[in-house]
RNA sequence: GCCGAGAUAGCCAAGGUGGUCACGGCGGAGGUCUGAAAAACCCCAGAUGUCAGUUCGACUCUGACUCUCGGCA
């Protein structure tokens, strides 16, 4: 039996104290899956607890995948499980508890229950030139590519540019069929597994208010310019993030900092929001509500 | 006090020579999710300032009132 530990839940939830926790209680590492932290220089406003990690209450746990890239580097949940995957082996062979912390449900959703694996990595090339086709003009695209992957779409995917693009990258690399057994090497599930959500919104809200003032005091527009002096742009993935793009738009001149700071909040409320829906379809989680 | 402009959902806002009026966006509810996910997308609810008048019928026309914004005093 192996034992693995896995926390998710909504964002500022407390996810990371809870994980400290458990490591001390189990001699564990951490391991995150956070979409955004796991980009460099993106430290304040997406809430890195660093300097958490290293007090001596904690003594220097090991916290995994901080850092890893840059933000004008692509990064996907295939790449998650990939590097992720030995990562849990040897915390293990050295007689450790990997703990999975972070919400980016679609990551953990990757490695626990597999990804298939269609041999067709992201084409950029093709993504840019499809970039400004119509959602119509995507959809003739890939219904005469392949009908059945065309088909297989829900109304609301079907409607995804994302999504058909991504559709369309496949049929167009692979030579035939959209199904091969997944090869990607998954994870055991984990024998203790926590979702952490807040029983009412405006609690919620109320957190997210305080966070992002917090995070505005702790130097989160300095953040920002410092990025852009270094010549990261709007358009960069790891700058495609709440807070950030509500700073750039502001730093632009576009909007003023009270609306800045109110998009930020609600645009973070709404993500909460979403990872709650996502999540709840996923009926191993232990949801504990706060 | 006078003149002018305006009052349409929680907020912003389009319209139409009276005919079930009511475009959008934001925000709100609920969803989707297999290599961009703090992304992208689907979907639902919700409105004509108040009181009279004209009319078969008023959100639309008329009057008064209330409030807002300009200008003059």
């Amino acid at each position: 039996m192996t034992n693995i530990i896995a926390i998710v839940g909504q964002t500022a939830t407390g996810k990371t104290k809870l994980a400290l926790e458990l490591a001390k209680k189990h001699n564990g590492e951490l391991i995150n899956f956070d979409s955004r932290q796991i980009y460099k220089y993106l430290d304040i406003i997406t809430g890195k607890d660093k300097d958490v990690l290293t007090m001596k209450q904690w003594n220097n746990i090991t916290i995994w995948l901080y850092d890893i890239v840059t933000p004008n580097q692509y990064f996907s949940s295939f790449d998650f499980v990939k590097l992720v995957t030995p990562i849990i082996e040897d915390i293990k062979k050295r007689g450790k508890t990997p703990i999975l912390v972070g919400g980016t449900y679609l990551y953990l959703k990757h490695l626990l229950y597999g990804i298939d694996d269609n041999n067709s990595p992201p084409n950029f090339k093709l993504r840019n030139e499809l970039n400004n086709k119509t959602v119509k003009e995507l959809q003739n695209i890939l219904t005469k590519l392949d009908v059945q992957s065309f088909n297989r779409l829900n109304n609301s995917d079907v409607n995804n540019p994302r999504r058909l693009m991504r559709r369309i990258e496949i049929a167009s690399t692979t030579k035939k069929r959209t199904y091969i057994r997944s090869d990607l090497k998954r994870t055991d599930l984990p024998n203790t597994f926590i979702g952490l959500r807040y029983k009412d919104k405006s609690k919620l809200r109320q957190v997210i208010i305080k966070r992002v003032e917090e995070r505005l005091k702790n130097g989160a527009i300095d953040e920002v310019k410092k990025l852009l002096k270094i010549s990261y742009t709007e358009n960069d993935p790891g700058l495609k993030t709440i807070g950030y793009q509500q700073i750039i738009k502001y730093l632009n001149k576009e909007i003023t900092m009270e609306k800045a700071v109110e998009d930020w909040v609600n645009k973070e409320v709404q993500y909460a929001k979403r990872q709650l829906t996502f999540m709840k379809s996923d009926k191993n989680i232990s949801w504990r509500e706060i």
